[in-house]
DNA sequence: CTTGACCTTCCTGTGACTGGAAGCCTTATC
DNA sequence: GATAAGGCTTCCAGTCACAGGAAGGTCAAG
């Protein structure tokens, strides 16, 4: 299988597939003509990257979880440790998002948007006039 | 006022004005041994952007609102457009996170997180074997 | 034999910085 | 005057996970 059969299959576009390759999640075999031949169990991992990427997971997560994945000796407790890293990250990164959200919208219905140059959100943004002691 | 006074009256780091110039968002003055020099309305300026930043404005966003900022005959409307554009991609974020988050957290609340290797999260990552028709 | 669709590698760019090296300037101290 | 600390300058590399594109080799069909 070359390597757009296997990006079809997996779900994943041929770069993609080719830095995975070079960061060295993957390791297709080479046929005589230099191109890479993917098996099986390439197109498998292949799968388990593009979900565990969709997931948010970074390539570093993705490469401990594809070892553990493939260690049948591994302790669950392993990758609960890592997916509970990468959730509390995620969560993290809602709240932030949030907070900036409520500020935003707060602002967009504050501000009349019509051809005035009043605007709360600009009001918002400048830096409060300097406040003598 | 050199770089980091100013830093450290608009909350921001030297680095980060240095490439705030770079990219064309202020232009302080320069002294004779080559210093920059940053006026009020320079760290004015670095406040807002500060500001701006903070609610997940990208550069490009400061660079209009900077300059809508300034111009005090800018209609409102122009600023809101800016905004509620923002506030879309901010939600779209929040709602592609939550998604993850939703999902993560039930795999991990799943598993056992032991010394055995049965691991739901390993296997919803896994791919399903083949669906012959 | 040519065309078109593949495949390869290599280089560049993304966003908004951050870290660090090498070197000049200033201020304080001795 | 010498020196040391700290601040300033520029420039380069690295971040993260790719995407886009150039230049060129390969393969199957007609």
């Amino acid at each position: 299988m070359n390597i757009k059969q296997a990006g079809e299959a997996a779900g994943l576009p041929a770069k993609t597939i080719r830095y995975y390759e070079e960061v060295g999640l993957i390791r297709p075999l080479r046929g005589a003509n230099g191109y890479r031949h993917f098996r099986e169990s390439d197109v498998h991992k292949l799968g388990f990257l593009g979900r565990a990427r969709a997931l948010g997971f970074t390539i570093e997560d993705c490469r401990l979880l594809l070892s553990l994945y493939e260690d049948k000796t591994r302790a669950s407790s392993e990758v609960k440790a890592i997916a509970s890293r990468h959730l509390a990250q995620i969560s993290h990164k809602i709240a932030e998002l949030r907070a900036m959200e409520a500020t935003l919208s707060h602002l967009v219905s504050c501000c009349a948007g019509d051809a005035r140059p009043d605007c709360p959100i600009l009001g918002d943004l400048a830096p409060p006039p300097n406040q003598p002691a």
